[in-house]
DNA sequence: GAGCATCCGGCTGATGACGT
DNA sequence: ACGTCATCAGCCGGATGCTC
């Protein structure tokens, strides 16, 4: 949905007295839209002015998108009321605008988790263990989540409540959602449905999304909107802004085979992708180091934290910055969501 | 303090989805 | 067909931090 001048050149503006004309008519009309014949004699006689005339145009549709907004942000100021919730009534769907998937905080891990340590399927038949649990190797939690069976969607662990070894086939976890009550819980196989729970991406780290990646998408529908399995088809880099990332992914569902272009807001990543913003880390400390040993000034590459590598360079695509980057990363295509999630400690990536 | 680069927030034009 | 709404994306100006 790109808006770029159409023929190439600066984008369009309206001058002050035209929008001067254009707000006293809105008023005039009480901030009604007034009619065509208007908006087309508005645009005329804006193309006709001595500082268009000859070289731009006015279209009606510039005149008439003008009218839209402007009365669009007028009762949008009308009416900001502070303080409302919105509170959506879709079970299990979960707002990826706040990238809140129901996430246990550290204090909700139990007394005695650390024994796991991310090794599920030994788990011990214990009741009620946090889906949260602690690294035994350093100070994180490992978090998990699980696909349920009834919709094939990616929930986040609460606890898992037991466990059982079927005569046939693989273990099997009894889970309680994250958000949800007992009668949600499931029995789930653990090597293929339980791993652990992928990772909101934050702006700066839309780096370590490439084509070929397993995701975890928002998928919203009509009457639904979940976390699915996805795998990455193209990665179009844009430009950050003070809004974060606006890159754009071309997803494909697993569950549907459907696709969509998502903002990355709506991307769950791998915790197997962690190297990579590492190797971001290391290939941007190293640019540093060079260019100090060249250029003794501190330029803003070397001032810009690492947590940030958009912000040194933000008219670039992150991946453009540094070749490395995508030349060493390797798609996550063959990633064992399953045994891979609940063996590796977090951290250990 | 001047000059510069960058960050940050807001404004604005454009477009698509959806409802009537 | 038209209106409403949400969102995207470019641009601009003020604030901030750094160097000299």
């Amino acid at each position: 949905m790109g808006r770029p001048p159409s023929n190439g050149g600066p984008a369009f503006r309206f001058n002050l007295p035209e929008v001067t004309e254009m707000e006293a008519i809105l008023l005039q009309h009480n901030t009604a839209m007034p009619g065509r014949h208007i908006l087309e004699a508005l645009a005329d006689k804006f193309s006709e002015s001595v500082e268009r005339k000859g070289k731009v145009v006015v279209q009606f549709k510039q005149i008439w998108n003008w009218f839209q907004n402007r009365r669009y942000a007028l009762r949008a100021r009308g009416n900001k009321a502070p303080g409302k919730l919105n509170v959506s009534s879709m079970p299990r769907a979960v707002d990826p605008a706040n990238q809140m998937r129901n996430v246990l905080q550290p204090l909700a891990v139990g007394p005695k988790p650390t024994h796991m340590s991310g090794n599920l399927p030994s788990m011990t038949p214990v009741p009620s263990v946090p889906g949260v649990m602690r690294s035994g190797s350093d100070n994180s939690y490992l978090e998990f989540e699980a696909k349920s069976g009834r919709d094939g969607a990616w929930y986040d662990v609460q606890a898992f409540l037991a466990h059982r070894n079927l005569e046939i086939g693989d273990p099997e976890v009894q889970v309680r959602f994250a958000g949800f009550e007992v009668e949600e819980d499931e029995w789930i196989n653990v090597k293929k449905h339980v791993r652990q729970r992928s990772l909101p991406c934050e702006a700066s780290e839309c780096v370590a999304v490439l084509a070929g990646d397993l995701v975890l998408c928002f998928q919203e529908g009509k009457d639904q909107a979940l976390y699915f399995d996805a795998i990455v088809l193209d990665a179009q880099r844009r430009r950050h802004d003070v809004r974060g990332c606006r890159c754009r992914f071309l997803v494909r569902y697993s569950h549907d085979q459907s696709e969509e272009i998502v903002p990355l807001r709506k991307i769950c990543r791998r915790p197997e992708t962690d190297y990579r913003l590492q190797q971001l880390h290391s290939a941007a400390n190293d640019f540093a180091n060079s260019n100090q040993l060249q250029k003794p000034a501190p330029d803003a590459a070397a001032k810009t934290p690492l947590s940030q590598p958009s912000a040194s360079v933000p008219n670039v695509a992150p991946e453009l910055k540094d070749p490395s980057l995508s030349a060493s990363a390797t798609p996550a295509t063959s990633v064992q969501p399953s045994s891979n999630a609940a063996t590796v400690p977090a951290g250990s990536a």
